[in-house]
DNA sequence: CACGTTATTGGTATCGATACCATCCTGCAA
DNA sequence: TTGCAGGATGGTATCGATACCAATAACGTG
């Protein structure tokens, strides 16, 4: 930046502006500045940007699996919102492992993260403990529910499944399956699967198909669960997923075996993704605003670490999309 | 760091050593420092450490699209390699837009990364001369062409394609269609596809059905595909994807218009994703090592980043497997 | 014309780590 | 006993920006 400022003629502090508060340069001075900068291929270090400022811009982004067409859908919207607004988004694929996002937080604060946004499963405690304690601000997504001082942008999973529960009841679903896996069942997930259960109350048969599945979501796992259904149950099930892949695999997997989907066999999918229009029958799905989340939680997020108040959740709704499937 | 020092009875230095090089503090010092910094909270701030250490343990990884498969697990590998060896790993998706690579490799440099992982397609002229200047390390996925000093870890693409061309000849396919989208065909997709027609040679009619495609690969467009590939040659033809997902999406509007595959349409992807084996027909296509070159990649950027000479490129070899969709 | 105001610019201490060198201590060989 | 190697530790300058304050120029106003 020395070199910058004697082949421009100015002092340090000229182009430590010219490259951060804009405006406060003149604007000849700044083109002589700029120009300098690119004959000597001067690029600012953020390193010491962030330690001289005491606070970097940036944001901590928590995702457990970026292949998942849901939360890439959110990392696109935090990434648009964000960058304009000049910061700068560390991603960390946490793969649904406490300790991985522990230590991914600590990495965080070791860049001295002013914000995160966490997406997926709820913080263990430690996780919080470190948050709180470092002050940084901090929105969950996929929720509505703000806690320890975190704001929440999301969704009501329970009424989506109140919805999902009345559709089935009226089309005449009177055998419903939730198929889940234990390795990737937390707790929202969980309390997504009472919902349906309470919503169905006993006007229809419920159980729960346990399956093991080592991958989150995979068109396996749903053709396992075909298989296992009809191992144990028979036909004439209803199978509920909690995301729209695994559904396509079982209707691939009905439709090999012969089953007429949704007589034989109903499937209903969850998240909205494209493939649920793309598959014949059309799969019956829950919407969710996926991009809508990240974006909004960004725009959350600058607000807070702009020290302004801001509202302590967002609600950006759902969709029940009515398929072919039930 | 002076607090942690003075609770734990240490110098400064001590401390330091205590979170870097592993070794130098004896072992009661080391834990009597541990219990001070878990005591007050301390997280060393890295940007004081990258910048008074002159050297940042980052490193910038390019990715089109992390919500390709591909690219995910070549992600994963990266991810994999790079962590257990100290290294932070940034990631940066660049949307297959060069204007963002070159903002992002410039963004990657200001945090002083020493080492650099791209995917995808071709850097452009300002890109190269961007990393040539800075001297970092980088390494090319997806290629085995090294080239300004940049190592390079893959497959043979063309190869690959001349592996395909057989297999298609010899399964009697003669009327061969390519089918690709302008936006998202770069120079390396491009040398693909002119190994293809070289294959086929004369032995096949050959012709590129140009579909305009808003996202990368989406089921859509193989959808999309069929029905301009039934409006303009007709059946009998063999359409070649170049990704699993849009040839999936293929498959399912073949069967939806009643089309017999491969009789009626033969369908051909690239990758090797879960789907082209959840599908029926199975899809023929290359499975491509994806995680093993992200890990090949890193550990190559480590030998490099440690000045050990290496590899110049490493071929990782691909798989044709033969699907019933050919 | 004096004077407050605003726009623009510069000097220097400082952020929190590490590099480098110095010091101290211990154990062992001569 | 002496000398010395090597392990453990500490002191301090330094990395490259920004914060803070000061200085100067330009401008309008009464």
């Amino acid at each position: 930046m020395t070199d910058v400022a004697e082949a421009a003629g100015v002092g340090v502090m000229t182009v430590s502006r010219t490259f951060s508060d804009a405006g406060k340069v003149a604007e000849e001075t700044r083109n002589r500045v700029l120009k300098a900068a690119r004959t000597l291929g001067f690029i600012p270090n953020q390193a010491a940007g962030a330690l001289s400022s005491r606070t970097s811009r940036v944001v901590g982004l928590f995702i457990p699996n970026l292949l998942d067409a849901t939360y890439h859908q959110i990392y696109r919207g935090v990434v648009d919102r964000l960058e304009p607004a000049g910061y700068q988004v560390f991603v960390a694929e946490t793969r649904y492992d406490q300790s991985r996002e522990e230590a991914e937080i600590r990495s965080m604060l070791g860049w001295r993260a002013r914000g995160m946004i966490f997406t997926g499963s709820e913080r263990s405690a430690l996780s919080r403990k470190l948050l709180t304690d470092a002050g940084a601000a901090v929105c969950s997504v996929m929720t509505t529910k703000a806690m320890d001082g975190f704001t929440a942008v999301g969704f009501s999973s329970s009424r989506s499944m109140k919805a999902l529960g009345a559709h089935l009841l009226e089309r005449g679903h009177c055998r419903i399956a939730l198929v889940r896996s234990a390795r990737f069942t937390h707790r929202r997930l969980k309390a997504r699967h009472d919902a349906l259960r309470t919503a169905i109350a006993n006007k229809a048969a419920f159980r729960v198909l346990e399956l093991d599945a080592d991958i989150p979501f995979s068109f396996r796992q749903g053709a396992d669960a075909v298989d296992a259904a009809l191992a144990t149950t028979g036909k004439g099930w209803t199978l509920v997923f909690s995301n729209d892949i695994p559904a396509a695999g079982a209707i691939l997997r009905a439709r090999e075996l012969g089953l007429a989907v949704p007589r034989d066999l109903a499937i209903v999918g969850y998240a909205g993704l494209e493939i649920a229009e793309a598959i014949r029958p059309r799969l019956t799905t829950v919407r969710i605003p996926k991009y809508d989340m990240g974006a909004e939680a960004a725009r959350l997020l600058i607000e807070q670490m702009a020290g302004r108040e801001v509202a302590q959740s967002a609600d950006l709704g759902f969709e029940l999309v009515a398929g072919e499937t039930t």
